[in-house]
DNA sequence: TATTGACTTAAAGCTTACTTTAACTTATAT
DNA sequence: ATATAAGTTAAAGTAAGCTTTAAGTCAATA
């Protein structure tokens, strides 16, 4: 199965243009091309995800671009290639934690507005506590 | 206690100069100023802390923005930011189950590389599965 | 055979989120 | 009194990550 610049474009949830702007930066190593055109086979899929996988905590495309081009450089590389995954292992660690943190303050503003709608003024809770109660109550705003 | 524009980008992870754009722009609301300068004071930190939250989640600053107008407005904007606020816990839950999905991909690459290492080549391994066992194999790359 | 639609490249343009620069002010230490 | 350190503003500059534009190619349908 073969699968055009829009299809997979469609798959990724980004612009044709975006999947070409990769291509043209690296990031799509090996695409094959068909009187010019860009012919998506699904042996691509299996890096796409990870890229897609790279996208979604954030890696800057010059990391991703770096961690493709040891990959193109074959087996002398997979030593480094294993330490920025094991890197980025922990990143996600980091990211999820941070994200845990977060989802307890929101839901603190949650019960904190729902307690202010029903009184109709904010007056009532405003003071009532400094953060959330599941956070420390220090300085630093903690992440 | 008070404390100086650097101290506060101190405590927050960022430069003055990145504080001193958000005021620009509307994100530090009622900051004092003693003869031209910044002064933080206890209460600033409550709003800093969920600003910094705000921030991890990647919201925008145009809609940090807007919450923060909405905030100064009062009362009559309690259900507005309640939404907000519900709105973005959904975020954080989707980001989150984002981010667990990554790191299980990450854990595959993980073994893959110490199975490909220990065989001295990738070869042994790059075509054992199509992507993480732990992962739907099928065209549209998850997340 | 001519038109349509989906692709192509190269280059310029845009947005977000800062960061730097330049010129100036103010409080404190010498 | 003066120098230094830390702050100030407005405006220009930067970097990342696309997005748009313009001009062209190619294959399939009318």
């Amino acid at each position: 199965m073969t699968y055009s610049i829009t299809e997979v474009a469609k798959m990724m949830k980004v612009k044709p243009s975006t999947l070409r702007y990769y291509d043209s930066i690296g990031l799509l190593p090996n695409i094959k091309k068909i009187s010019g055109r860009r012919v998506f086979e699904d042996k691509d899929f299996k890096w796409l995800r990870v890229l897609n996988c790279m996208k979604n905590i954030n890696m800057p495309l010059s990391k991703i671009k770096e961690y493709v081009a040891l990959a193109q450089k074959g087996d002398s590389t997979l030593k480094e290639r294993y330490d920025m995954i094991l890197k980025q292992k922990l990143e996600i660690e980091k990211e999820i934690k941070a994200l845990e943190k977060c989802y307890k303050e929101f839901e603190y503003k949650e019960w904190y507005y729902e307690t202010a709608i029903k009184a109709g003024t904010e007056k009532v809770v405003k003071n009532f506590s400094s953060a959330s109660p599941t956070l420390d109550i220090d300085k630093i705003p903690k992440i």
